[in-house]
Order: structure tokens, then C-alpha cells, then sequence
DNA sequence: GATGAATGAGGGTTCATTCAT
DNA sequence: TATGAATGAACCCTCATTCAT
């Protein structure tokens, strides 16, 4: 008798052993025996809910991004104001739920195979896209019309840099100065006056 | 008589062809064996050379840093006034000659190993350590004492995430852009009027 | 569903195959490969049994040192008179079931092994006390009290030279040959007189 | 200009740093470029003075039967009475001079491989040989005739099985022990009365 | 649905041997 | 004579994947 909802279960066990595993073993480590192990569950169980070890791996870069996604959409709707909505963004990005030291090594793990791993890159250019056009609709209201899209563009590599530099700590990153950062160059570059906290 | 001066080809020879390897296949599907294809030698002259692997891949990681300290220590020699000196950094750091597709895509490999790689976190602290201290130096001159550190902590960050968006670049990063952008950063956070060109 | 019980029958198709290949091909020569392929499974399978190949070569010693210990104890289990129980140890460690080509040579090669090679000196204290301790038990009734121990002595001395020099003979050791040089000592010195057949 | 004698230095050399070589890290771990290195020469000497690794080898078993040989002729030669000629070959085999940790380890190491290489087994055999040879002589004066073949071979394999114990301990072995044991055995069988020491 | 036994390719590494110097 | 650079095969071991149960 087949378990409802078994399926989601198990993939979810799955890619959340995935990312655990890459934060703490690394990239390499990686093997599944080792992620299935963590995940509680046998070997031959992977390729029952994925088609074989890369596919679980995509999966698990999907994962990651729809999470970024859904952290900015949530924000997003409870947004009132233009500076609320910019924020919505940058927080989206930089919260303490997915600013996570799993999360950065993980998604590091993912964007440096980017250049030889083109399904990697594939999943990667949606999530950026994604983040792209998020800031540049959270922008327009807030910038002149040429600025807009330069704006947008450094932000997000802003964005990125921080999350990189925070693959570097041990310990759990500071969100609450990487939004700072953030605040700090968009209050400069669009004489805004958005407090920091 | 054992030939004069192989060591040092050898060793280049080396970290070369695991320069190109990491960004045509990836960190992990660079073996030795493709490596040293790659170099043309055979697969047991590696380890005359470097101690095993792991020596080869963090001389690998010394050689980006010192390639990247270089460049800007050659500017720095070269600069005259105080924006020539921070020009100096910024272009060392992104200058042509190693914002290239190769060095962009092996760097990302290193720093995705960090979290779970004390050996490369700490040549990887080292090279974070010697852009920081360059650009306060640089900086000092610039910008009021107290926005010194936190400027030269975004720039850097900056330089991080346009060196990780380079990845997602099929085709060589645009230099150019990049220092523009950092350049804009500068312009409108320390009113400075640096010429993009 | 795993098949159950085919761990014992592995393992113990993977130590005969050990304990063949080192007779035919010498301890040095007996790879993994080698003797998995003897044993008619692939080489991966060695490591779902045995942690590494010193533990598979641990394991073909204790199997070795158990073989013979239970053809004492069996032999003793039958024996009536002190004479019996002497001959039961004698006969249990000279026995045509283990001084066999195979089983001098790989005996020998683990001892060759002993003084490089702390793990297998251990298992081999063992099996040296326990032959030890056999004698000393049996001699007890036939000897007097201050000559059991240095007769003990001797007499594993011997055996363990007559095993030594078995690896000698390409063919078949002659296992009624050494019962009755060991028999011819103890006659000579306990003044028995102990029927060769 | 070649030096006089520079072979047999060399060979020497070699020889000696493959008994210490084996006796230190085991058979197995001795390649040729640790016995050369202990040698303090280069790998590729190895060559120039051997055939190849087995010539070596060969030539270190040669070495130390002739060791063996050596010692017994030297006391033979000082001999006077049939009961010291006996105690010649008894003591040649188990002199403090050749009972050594290094040399037991080789030698075992070398016998070890006797079923599985004819090459050390024709070697062996005439070691076997001399040293029974030996036996019959020194012990016809002594023993009726039927007994002098049965006590050569038991006395044979005493000396082999003390051997084989020696190999055992980590410390130096006790040759005087050993002594003392064959001497025990002699005494008992022949009815003599040979000092202990 | 789920297991883990089994495979065989490929990983890093060591090695005996060759050879230019 | 002597070196040690260089090779390529073989080592042990790990892996993703398959499949009988």
C-alpha cells in the first residue's frame, strides 16, 4: 500500500541530507552513501526518487532557489511602501532563514560548478534572473530611469559578494551587517535615508 | 646529473593544466590523471613534485593569490596620488590579465571548498587578509577615518561578487564593467569623481 | 529483502581464497584483485566484509590460529589418560587437517609478518599462548614441576620448527614424520614411552 | 677512474640496508628506493650493482646463508673434541652475531616466501643442506648410527623453530636460552652431559 | 516501497625500472 | 660512476548504479 505524500517526504529528506552533507563534508564528500546515511534511508532508495545522482543535485539547487524566491515573495506581499518593497528584496536575500552557514556553502558548492556543469548554470541563470528582476521593479520607483538597471546590477552583485564572504566563517554569518552593507551603499548611490535597523 | 631547473617548469607545467581542468570539467572531475594528461606528462611524475594531491591544489590556490598580490603591487609601484593608489587595487583585482574565464572559475572552486577545507581556508584567510589591508591603505587618504574599514569591507565584497557573477559568463568577463561598477560605488560613497575611463 | 547469511559465506570464501593465493603466490603478491578473483567475486565486494585488506588479513590469521585451537580442543574433548591429552595437543597443531601446504604457507607468511606489523604480533601472542598453555596442562601429570614449563618450551619450539621446515617440501609435509620426532623428544626426556603409531 | 673495490662496497651496502630495511618496515614496505635511501645512494644505483629487486634480494639471502656458514666454520676450525665440534654448529646457528632482531626478521621474511618463489627455495634448500650436513658430521662420533640422521633433522628443526620464536620478541633475542634448549635436548637424547655454559 | 549485496570503473598513490645527463 | 626525472602498471579503496529479494 503506497504511502500519500511518501514521494515529498522522502525527496525533502533527501535534498535536505544534500545540503547538510555539502556544508559539512563538502562538495566531494558528497557521495550517497554517506547522504543517504544522514538521510536515514538506504542507498538504492535514491534512485527511486531521483533519476540518478544528478538529478538529485539539481533538485537540490532548485530547492535553494525556490527557497530565496519564496523568502522575497513572502516579504513582498506584506510591503507597503516602495522602500518597504526594496527591502523585501535585500532581506529576502539576506534573512536569517536561508543566511545560513548550510545555505552559503551549499550554494557556493552549486555556483562553482557553474562553468563546467551547464545544468547547473541553466538553474543558476533562473535564480539570478529571478533576483534581477526582482530589484530592478523594487528600484524603479526609487532611482531615475537610467540608474535603475546599474543599480540593480551592483546590488546584486553586492549581494552576492556577501554571500561568498560568508561561506568564509565558521560560525553562522551576520545577516544583520550584511543588510547593512546593503542599506548603506543604496542610501549613498540614492541618497536614500533607509535606517539600518 | 639530474636536469637544472625542471622543478619549477614542472611544477607550473602543473598547476597550469589544473588551472584549465577546473574550469573545463570542474573541481571534481579534475583527477590527476586528467591533469597530468592535460600537462602532458604522466600520471606518477605529480607526486614528484608535490607532495600528494592536496599539495597540488593548494600550490594551485597559493599561485592564484600570489598572481593577484602581484598585480597589484605592480600598480601600486606605478601609482602617483592617492586615487592612482586605489585605483591600483581595484585594477590589480580585476584587471584583464586574471579576471579571465579560467582564473575566475578555479578561484570559485577554491572558495567553495573552504567550509569544509581548513587547508585552503587558511591561504584563502591569507589572500583575504592582504586585499583588505591594501585597500585601507589605499583608502585612508580618501575617506573619512571612520568609514575606512567599513568601505573597504563593501569594496571588497563587491570585488567578491563581481568575480562570482564572472562565472556565470560563458564568454570572458567584462573587466571593464566590473571596475566601472566599483568605481561608480566609490564615486557616489566617497564623492570622488573617478573617471570610468 | 538482503540475502541473509551470506556474510559468513563470503567472508569465509574471501579468507580461503587469502589463505590459496598466499601459498601459490606468496604474501606480497596476493592483491585484492588476485584474490578476490579467486574467490569468484568482484573486488569492490571485499569491502562490504572487511574494512580494509589488513582487516581480511587479520581475519584469515585469527581463522588460521581458531583452526587450530579447536583441532586441540576436539582432540581433547576424546582423550582418556595424561598421555592422551598430551598427544591430543601434539597431534591437534601437526594434524594432516592443517599441516597442510596451504596452511603452513599462510601460517608462515604471518609470522614472517610479526615483527613489522603489530597487529598480527598480537593475534599471534594469542595463539602462541594458547598452544603454551595446552602444553603446560598436559605435561603437568608427566613431567616433573620444574621441568614443565622449560618441556612446554621446547616442545612448541619444535612443532613450530617442524611447521617451518613443512614450508619446505613442495609437496604435502609429512605430518607422521613430525608426530614422531616430537614423540622421540618427549620419550627421550620424560622417559615415556609413548608408541609412535 | 673507477674505484678499486667500489662494487663490493656497494653491493655491501645495498645488502646491508635491505636486512635493516625489512627487519624495520617489513618485506612488503621495502622498495628500493627505501633500502637505497637508507643506503644514503640513489635509486638507480640499484641497478648498476643488481639485475633488478630480485637479484637483490637473492643476493641478501646468499648473504646471510653464507653468514650463517661463516660462524660455524670458524668454530669448527677451533674445535678440538667431538663435543665441541657439536657445540660449533649449535652455536654458528645461534651466535649473538647472527641471533640478531635483524637478522631473524630477514630471515623468516626469506623463508616465508619459499613456497611461492623457487628462487629463495633453491637457495634455501642449500642452506638446509650445509647446516645438515654439519649436524651428521658433529653428532657421528656421538650418537649410534641409526640416530644420527633422526637427531641431525630434530636437532635441525629445534634451531629453525627458535628461530622462528626469536622473531617474536621485540627485544634482542636470547641466544643463550636458545643455546641452552638444543643443549637440554642433546643431553637428553645422547645421554651426554654438556655444560649449559 | 525499500533494502543492501554486488559490480566494475575510476580515484589517488606507490613502485620497479629506464635513461638522459 | 652516479643521479633522480620520468614512465606506466598495479596497488587499495570508493563510488554510482543495478538488481534480486
Amino acid at each position: 500500500m503506497p504511502k500519500i505524500g511518501m514521494e515529498e517526504i522522502r525527496r525533502r529528506q533527501l535534498i535536505d541530507a544534500t545540503i547538510a552533507s555539502i556544508h559539512e563534508l563538502g562538495f566531494g564528500e558528497s557521495s550517497l552513501s554517506r547522504i543517504s546515511a544522514r538521510a536515514g534511508v538506504s542507498t538504492g532508495i535514491v534512485h527511486h526518487y531521483f533519476e540518478d545522482k544528478a538529478d538529485l543535485l539539481e533538485a537540490t539547487l532548485r530547492h535553494l532557489g525556490n527557497n530565496l524566491h519564496e523568502a522575497v515573495v513572502t516579504r513582498l506581499a506584506a510591503a507597503q511602501t516602495p522602500i518597504d518593497r526594496l527591502m523585501a528584496v535585500i532581506d529576502g536575500n539576506l534573512g536569517p532563514e536561508l543566511f545560513t552557514p548550510e545555505g552559503v556553502s551549499a550554494w557556493l558548492a552549486f555556483w562553482a560548478q557553474v562553468p563546467s556543469n551547464e545544468r547547473f548554470a541553466r538553474v543558476q541563470r533562473i535564480i539570478i534572473g529571478r533576483l534581477h528582476d526582482n530589484l530592478v521593479a523594487a528600484l524603479r520607483p526609487l532611482a531615475p530611469a537610467h540608474e535603475v538597471i546599474p543599480v540593480a546590477k551592483l546590488t546584486a552583485s553586492l549581494i552576492d559578494g556577501l554571500w561568498l564572504r560568508a561561506a568564509l566563517q565558521p560560525a553562522a554569518p551576520d545577516c544583520r551587517a550584511a543588510r547593512g552593507m546593503v542599506i548603506d551603499y543604496l542610501n549613498a548611490k540614492l541618497k536614500l535615508n533607509i535606517a539600518v535597523e
